[in-house]
RNA sequence: UGGGGAUUGGUGUAACGGUAGCACCGCUGACUCUGGAUCAGCUAGUCUAGGUUCGAAUCCUAGAUCCCCAGCCA
């Protein structure tokens, strides 16, 4: 069995490194297992038998001796990550990683009817992303990724063992008449082959594992308790016959093992400490606990004796799981969101799937942001959508490069901009643009860029009025307002089609704000004051790309809580597509790259954040809004 | 009605018998070449009823409300 599970070294009294915040519930379990040596510490045998050196930075030597901390991330691979699972796997990835322990990926593919390799990718990917390493190398022996079919061979003995010991047994009562003898609280359920003897139920468990019985015709029940007020406990079914092929064992098997039989077993051989799961699975435990000490009843701690050494217990712990608002995460919802067509796929950037999270332009930094700032508990908690909206503002702001676009182009003229005597056209002029205010001090070379200005320009639609409403800072007739970085202009005209909709702005500008600053006066201080400075692009510049403006996928906090149909809360405005006119850097500095399956993310000025989607082509960007600036204006406006 | 859990401002989370704190949201104001960011301030909470104690969010008793469990799913 991989890793040893009985070590006896001392615990190491190293305490891990402060973050100025208090432990979670679990931290507090896990230091007290360390604390107290539950676990035994890391050896040698155990570091070199379970992991390669891939990060060798990352210290084993540093793991020698330590308490040992495992944890996992256990997913069955039958349909797309979303951010449910990011707080389990940044969870069992950071206390790994917190208290020098390991961390494995391993799927739980014991449902050949409902698993496919194309998740088994796509989670190993969303894994990675998410910046919780596992040891690539395959298998039990070679690092941190495993799969529950591996183990079928053990389970399969394990299971033999327990109808040996008459803790086990076949039944022949189809699904229908385990359902209908299945009982009440009060009433306790029945199954007439629970005595058979151990020779027969050992002959028909190989009889199922050979194939020669139907699908549905069997199972193997473990013998515990019929009337058991925990229902986990009336003699659950631990095999069933699926012949199916299954994608990792291909037809091997013509039996599987059940979730609740599987699970524990699977911690157990890779010697899991802290089997971290939701609270659903509280009352599994019991079960989990019967299984393996069914295994251990006659089972010696040196291995002596007709069953051999006893087998590792890991400790469960259950937390509640994230439950964020206005979306929905539970599987069948999404795989219906996605086959129905409602959303393009599993990685639509409208999904709350980290591959849709990540095409929408979300970074791996701010969802684990946002799971260390939620907290661990075993409370059932909603988390506002804007929560997780505000993890990635705050890290774009810090890190996106800004740029210009204007998303609904009006056009404005500079009446009094010069034009070149030489080639007789309107002057170009080079303009300082600041790539990032916020770490413009340490920029250094790459802090400015140039962006080009001239006569004909196009600035927002919303940023004009012919009429505006008080405290409207932006550009109307007669009034001043700065272009970002380039000049103060004033409004001195508007020309309309023949419906009467505005179709060009006339404007002056003033020289002496080249730049945008407002030149000083005798006493220092600015001549003058401009509220307003609004985005804007040069005409003759400006390249057109396709910016897709999304929108929460519901209108509802908790979807279909009104009606009963999740469907009934879908936000008609979720998506809509603008032909928008960008700043030119854009045109080198924009890019998708596949490897990551990532495009690169930039604010665009007063709009908000927004990443290369991976339509783009060379001649041709395409970009994902991930999410609006706060809008005070807005929300003023709506008053 | 059986079993297992949970309950602290609008939301999330601390306080582990000794001053109910932090973050987000909201609201003020300052600052600002992004109505962004930043900064300062304000509002607002221990499910209920009893009890123990000098002292209770914390311990005890009773109740209320919410979640999970009767798949050959995980």
């Amino acid at each position: 069995m991989p890793p040893s599970t009985d070590e006896t070294s001392p615990p190491s009294p190293d305490q891990p490194a402060e973050t100025g915040r208090p432990l979670h519930f679990i931290e507090q379990i896990v230091e007290a297992d360390n604390t107290a040596g539950r676990w035994g510490c890391w050896s040698p045998s155990s570091i070199a038998t379970t992991e390669s050196c891939r990060t060798p930075s990352d210290g084993e030597p540093r793991r020698l001796g330590m308490p040992r901390v495992h944890t996992r991330f256990p997913p069955e691979p039958n349909g797309y990550l979303h951010v449910g699972h990011a707080k389990s796997i940044c969870l069992n990835h950071g206390l790994a990683r917190r208290y020098d322990g390991k961390f494995n990926l391993r799927f739980d593919d014991t449902n050949p009817a409902k698993e496919e390799q194309e998740y088994v990718d796509s989670i190993i990917r969303d894994v990675r992303w998410l910046g919780a390493e596992f040891d690539p190398s395959r298998g039990m022996h070679g690092g941190g990724l495993y799969f529950a079919s591996d183990y079928f061979g053990h389970m399969h003995a394990f299971a033999v063992e327990l109808i040996r010991k008459g803790l086990a047994y076949v039944c022949q009562l189809t699904a229908e008449e385990v359902s209908a003898q299945r009982g009440t609280p009060q009433v306790p359920a029945t199954s007439p082959w629970r005595d058979r003897p151990v020779e027969e139920s050992l002959r028909l468990f190989d009889e199922m594992r050979r194939g020669v019985h139907h699908d549905g015709s069997m199972t193997l029940r473990a013998r515990i308790d019929l009337a058991s007020p925990n229902f986990n406990l009336r003699d659950p079914v631990m095999y069933r016959i699926v012949r199916q092929p299954h994608h990792n064992t291909a037809s091997a098997w013509c039996i599987y093992p059940m979730y609740d039989w599987a699970h524990g077993l699977e911690d157990s051989i890779e010697g899991i400490t802290h089997s971290i799961c939701t609270l659903e699975f509280e009352n599994h435990r019991p079960l989990y606990d019967w299984f393996i000490d069914a295994i251990n009843h006659g089972r010696s701690h040196d291995g002596s004796g007709p069953w051999g050494a006893r087998i590792h217990h890991p400790r469960q712990i259950e937390f509640a799981k994230l439950r964020p608002t206005h979306t929905v995460l539970s599987k069948r919802n999404l795989l219906k969101l996605v086959e129905s067509g409602i959303v393009g796929g599993w990685d639509d950037p409208r999904l709350p799937t980290l591959s849709g999270l990540r095409r929408r332009g979300y970074t791996s930094e701010s969802i684990r942001s946002l799971c260390e700032d939620v907290g661990v508990t075993r409370a059932e908690s909603v988390i506002d959508l804007g929560r997780l909206e505000n993890a990635v503002r705050n890290h774009l702001n810090a890190t996106a490069p800004r740029a210009m676009a204007v998303l609904r182009p009006l056009k404005v003229v500079v009446e009094n901009w010069p034009d070149d005597p030489r080639s007789g056209k309107p002057v170009v002029d080079h303009l300082d643009f600041v790539v990032n205010p916020e770490t413009l001090e340490h920029g250094g070379s790459s802090a400015r860029r140039k962006v080009p200005f001239s006569r004909v320009l196009y600035i927002e639609r919303d940023d004009f009025m012919e009429d505006p409403p008080k405290k409207f800072f932006r550009l109307s007739p007669g009034q001043e307002v700065r272009l970002r970085w380039a000049y103060v202009i004033r409004c001195v005209g508007v020309v309309k089609d023949s419906a009467g909709e505005i179709v060009e702005v006339r404007c002056v500008h003033d020289p002496a704000t080249r730049g945008g600053d407002i030149p000083l006066g005798p006493d220092g201080k600015p001549i003058r004051k401009v509220q307003g400075t609004i985005h804007w692009v040069s005409a003759q510049h400006a390249v057109p790309a396709e910016v897709r403006l999304y929108d929460r996928l519901f209108t509802a906090e908790e979807p279909g809580a009104a009606t009963g149909s999740y469907l009934d809360d879908l936000n008609p405005k979720s998506i809509e597509i603008v032909e928008a006119l960008v700043d030119p850097y854009l045109v080198q500095a924009a890019r998708f790259h596949a490897d990551r399956d990532e495009g690169d993310r930039f604010q665009f000025e007063r709009l908000g954040y927004f990443c290369v989607d991976r339509d783009s082509s060379p001649d041709r960007l395409v970009f994902n809004r991930t999410v609006t600036l706060k809008d005070t204006w807005a929300k003023e406006s709506r008053r």
